[in-house]
RNA sequence: CGCGGGGUAGAGCAGUCCGGUAGCUUGCCAGGCUCAUAACCUGGAGGUCGUGAGGUUCAAAUCCCACCCCCGCAA
């Protein structure tokens, strides 16, 4: 089958492969080329590098909408188009050129988390299982049919880095099998509709007078970015992994109950924290970190 | 030329401004002490101070030059 594909992260990266070990994918749409890290040095986005390894054309449009973008989309007469984490909103035009029609591969079990970081926000709410969703795309924001489901299970070790590199592979699996089944179309039931807003950096900033295990789980849904932080003596502190503990103490919200960076947060809640990060040092556990920063027993990070 | 921090013992850091015996915490080894603790005490091993048969100097971790690597911010 004649495929082209559309996605710019890492993310995509395993769904591209996949489909290049089993279809003929003619071209490769991605976001162009933009500034980014120290430098300010244009990188091009993953999809485009992995595109161009294997020797495939890479189209990189600012938009679909304007110029003869579309045009030249529905020249390439694709059998279908394969989406996943484009960043850019495909015109009815573009839906409706190649022979069937474009399917999505979206993280999370539709109709939860229609959006843009549905990994994060599920970590973030709580939630125990999240997934994939394989759809036939429509004009609505993750509204199309559904094709097919894979579920990931979500425990308290996970992290959105973690379950970005789970959900990833297995997009890239289900979109094989769907490709190959050809499952029928089902609506996306009414009940159960929620958003993934997209992730502003001013939410990181850790509040400790919230329950140990509202925090555990932004820092979860936060690693690797934005990273939940904590501001101590003028210094940015990251979070990158904790573990809700029991308390008995009373002791004032943010006060470190151990030796061991033990946090007193809201109504006698604690988090501990394991991994963390200072300005212009590395992600360390808690152990190292201990071992040149000086966090004792008694001292309070919510002031 | 976007802004900035860093590379020193296995690990995490101080020392660099103001050049003069390589330090701290932890870990490791040996021994001691204790009802007990991540307890405490004593001793010990472990370092080309990122690289350069670079520059300056009587003397460089420290000052100067070049390069490599890691990271934070911004985007």
């Amino acid at each position: 089958m004649k495929v082209v594909f559309m996605g710019t992260p890492e993310f995509s990266v395993p769904v591209l492969e996949s489909l290049v070990k089993h279809h003929e994918v003619i071209a490769v749409y991605t976001q162009p080329a933009r500034p980014a890290g120290r430098g300010n040095k244009l990188i091009p986005s993953p999809v485009q590098q992995k595109a161009e390894s294997f020797g495939i054309p890479v189209f990189t449009p600012i938009s679909l909408r304007k110029g003869t973008a579309s045009d030249e989309f529905a020249a390439l007469n694709a059998d279908i188009a394969v989406v996943c984490a484009y960043g850019l909103i495909l015109p009815k035009k573009v839906l409706e050129a190649p022979k069937k029609g474009c399917i999505n591969i979206h993280a999370s079990l539709l109709p939860r988390w229609r959006g843009a970081a549905p990994i994060q926000r599920a970590i973030e709410a709580g939630d125990k299982e999240t997934g994939i969703t394989i759809m036939q795309m429509d004009e609505g924001l993750d509204t199309g049919d559904m094709l097919l489901k894979g579920i990931v299970e979500i425990t308290p070790e996970t992290t959105a880095s973690t379950l970005h590199d789970a959900l990833s592979q297995k997009g890239a699996e289900l979109i094989i099998q769907a490709l190959e089944e050809n499952p029928t179309p089902q609506k996306q039931p009414e009940e159960g509709v929620t958003y993934a807003e997209k992730i502003q950096k001013s939410e990181a900033y850790i509040d400790w007078f919230m329950d140990a295990e509202k925090i555990k789980n932004k820092i979860m849904a936060f690693n690797p970015y934005p990273a939940a932080h904590f501001i101590y003596r003028g210094e940015r502190i990251k979070v990158f992994n904790a573990v809700v503990e029991k308390t008995t103490s009373k002791a004032p919200v943010g006060e470190v109950l151990d030796s061991n960076l033990l946090i007193a947060c809201r109504g006698g809640t604690a988090l501990r924290l394991t991994e963390l990060q200072r300005e212009g040092k590395k992600k360390m556990s808690a152990e190292d970190f201990l071992k040149g920063f000086e966090l004792k027993k008694g001292k309070n990070i919510a002031v």
